[in-house]
DNA sequence: AAAATAGTGTCTTTCAGACAGTATTAA
DNA sequence: TTAATACTGTCTGAAAGACACTATTTT
């Protein structure tokens, strides 16, 4: 909009626009990066891309990038830029963007933490199904989809509370159980404060599917009540009873739909074929479907 | 675009160029706005700042500032900003600011959202006990608690717990619950969209002290169940069940811990006297205090 | 005395979780 | 056949909400 001279007006309202240019301050920028989770195999999936300058060359980042001012806004920029990583902007990415589920989950503003200038990063939490992988010869060329268990979530750029996001009390210490492979390779750490970022969007992502529908979300339009089980399982690394899950699913009011068909196959081990279900209209789930073990209050 | 002539180039040559400069890009302009809650004589009541100068001059908008960059976080910024406000940095600022909850609500970047530039806001919502008025003679002389029953809040399209700003564009509907001022008066219009960042604040409100002790914060360090009551009360708009909640509180380990000690005087209208109590240790409520009449599901 | 309020007891309903049990499918 | 799995039935305990009741204080 203004981008050169303020119009001109009284000299009151120049006085007032002045305090407006950004010029007369040390500049910000402002970026939107995405926390885009997904499920393969049984596995909660982050998509990260490979830095290819200065600083953090070579590291792992959440894909993101500048907002371009006046002519987008956040959301806007954020599904822009899962698009342009996903490699979702061909032919399909009206269709595929249109199932993913993206939310603003927070923003970061630390004075230091980008080395360059500062730096205020919105970001976005997504929730996809199992996209395939990015392709070469595209902006999402360095992009790949990472299990979050290989990744080392533990803050290490330690300001105060720099851009605080609700209610979090990360765990902070040292849990353990996040930050090791399967395959016991060292633990991936991510560029800036990355890692915090990554970790509230996981903490909001565990809590929002106790109260909303948006497991659904992870899967495709058509999934059956162990496959939405193997979603929660993902998400909160816990083991949940079957038959509980599935009395319970379905005793919630526009959870899921049954669609009338069942799998074409029983399980890979065995057993009955499932019955298929879809997404509901609830925007709520009421009641909700609470964590089981929820270790209480942390003080 | 810029308003100017556009650069000339591919979205990828820009973006490689921000990332050397991101001030190849039009200025964005960063501020922190802050949604303070009270409650005084049983209502809730939110700190607003009367604008001097256009746009939207004579109106009412949050208090709020441009952050300071490489001088202050986001979290920083809205401490001081809410500080200046309220009048309190003078000495008690530090006693006084330490017993206020300070939390993230969500960042407001539609690009025509400022009718000068592009201003990305970032909210903060804070609870507040019962403060004196902002005084005159300081930044906050155009300062004033308003009662939010007087103020014209649009319903907003949003989820109901989600943090921050939701993804759809909002379809500014009119409605006429809201705004509607106890004496009859016009119900007062915020300015830019600060009637949608205070919903989405009364929302996170509303949310929030179901399954966390805040609703604490609106009060002094000894307080009654009563009165602890009167701020579930004031928030939710709902009358509550005294001897149910009474119960419920008392059943929530480490919401709340007795002091040992009664009220000087009972109720002002009869009635025994109330022991007092303090805030508990506990971060979480579990279990929770559900809301009553939750209208289910909205879509 | 009358009215209002703090705090407790009890009953009903709902729901989460444990567990058992049946039917169906793959290996 | 064996093992795994989808799904259903049943029981128990926790907790929310409705209601009744006592005790204490103000007007």
């Amino acid at each position: 909009m203004t981008g050169e001279q303020p119009h001109s007006g009284t000299a009151a309202e120049l006085a007032w626009l002045a305090s407006y240019d950004p010029r007369a301050y040390t500049p910000v920028a402002v970026t939107v990066d995405v926390v885009a989770l997904t499920l393969r195999h049984g596995h909660l999936y982050v998509l990260l891309v490979e830095r290819a300058a200065p600083p953090y060359q070579g590291s792992w980042a959440l894909p993101g990038g500048f907002l371009r001012a006046g002519e987008e806004g956040l959301a806007e920029a954020a599904a822009r830029e899962l698009a342009e990583e996903t490699g979702l902007h061909a032919a399909d990415a009206e269709a595929a963007l249109s199932r993913i589920h993206l939310e603003q989950l927070g923003t970061y503003g630390a004075p230091d933490r980008d080395p360059r200038m500062h730096v205020v990063s919105v970001a976005y939490l997504a929730f996809a199904p199992d996209l395939p992988d990015p392709q070469a010869g595209s902006d999402a060329a360095s992009a790949a989809w990472h299990p979050v268990t290989g990744l080392d979530l533990r803050p290490h750029t330690g300001h105060p509370q720099a851009a605080g996001v609700p209610v979090d009390t990360h765990g902070g210490g040292v849990d353990g159980h996040t930050g090791l492979r399967p395959d016991g390779a060292a633990p991936i750490t991510l560029a800036f404060d990355h890692a915090r970022i990554l970790a509230d969007g996981l903490d909001r992502a565990r809590a929002k599917i106790e109260y909303s529908p948006l497991a659904t979300a992870f899967l495709q339009h058509d999934f059956t009540i162990p496959e939405l089980r193997a979603v929660y399982e993902a998400v909160w690394a816990e083991k949940l009873h079957p038959g509980n899950f599935h009395r319970k699913v379905l005793s919630v009011p526009g959870f899921v739909e049954s669609t009338g068909t069942t799998t074409e196959r029983g399980g890979a081990r065995g057993g009955p074929r499932a019955r298929n279900y879809c997404a509901g209209d609830a925007q709520l789930l009421h009641p909700a479907l609470l964590r089981p073990t929820r270790e209480d209050e942390i003080h």
